[in-house]
DNA sequence: TGGCGCCTTCTACAGATGTAGTAAAATATC
DNA sequence: GATATTTTACTACATCTGTAGAAGGCGCCA
């Protein structure tokens, strides 16, 4: 399951509440995507085709939902540039993360955080 | 510069040793990938069009290297994910990272100590 | 000097992606 | 019911991607 930059759009917006119609995604999008309702469409059906998306009617009008979650989406797109631009390893990309992205020191925290509370409390 | 997975195939294999010609480098290319010479090709002109490789020649064969590095594509490529997935914030990245991707105690210990190294010895 | 093998440039073509128009059907409005 | 509005289903089309074949040029060897 891999989205496009444009499905991405549409998914992030629709994840954020559901269902919902076109008219009413398209409302919702950024007011930098400046689609025509019809760009919208074939998106959505797009994103239908590909099983990202339930599409039921009431009236003649579709209504959308995700069918796949967020999570999952970014645990797919996450892995792909994994593989595509860090040799599939983990460790590259917190290499690159950590010496080459000027992390704040608030982020050097918050990570410093995460990482300890996660010690505490596993069991593996 | 947004490279395809398959010239990210290409860029990764160069970046380890470069200059090569087209048959160089499809010898160096992983296994998996099994692409006709004439693809190799294809995707070397592409990239040479992109400005991602510059091409020179000594008599009738090409030599490529990379005109951009591998630091400046994974940012880019690390950037898009970023905008597109994660709302453009490392904080929802890093969450995603800690919290969903089951590091191993190794890569946990792996970047605390990147972290703390990072701690001294940075003036701001 | 005629092949053989390798290299190059061109061309091709199907599927994915971004973007939207048209026409017809459904619904709302007066 | 006639008209206006909205929605849907189809079609379109340029560009990008993955993948490769065809044809022509060059060096080397018998």
């Amino acid at each position: 399951m891999k989205l496009s930059k444009a499905e991405w759009q549409i998914m992030n917006t629709l994840w954020q509440e559901n269902p919902a119609t076109a008219r009413e995604l398209m409302e919702r999008l950024p007011s930098r995507v400046n689609w025509a309702y019809t760009t919208v469409k074939t998106m959505l059906s797009r994103l239908v085709d590909k099983k990202a998306l339930t599409e039921y009617k009431r009236g003649n009008t579709s209504f959308y939902k995700p069918l796949i979650s967020q999570r999952k989406a970014r645990s797919n797109a996450f892995k792909s540039l994994l593989d595509q631009a860090f040799n599939g390893a983990t460790g590259p990309l917190m290499h690159f993360l950590i010496e080459e992205q000027n992390l704040t020191e608030k982020q050097r925290q918050e990570i410093l955080t995460a990482l300890q509370k996660k010690d505490s409390g596993e069991k593996t």
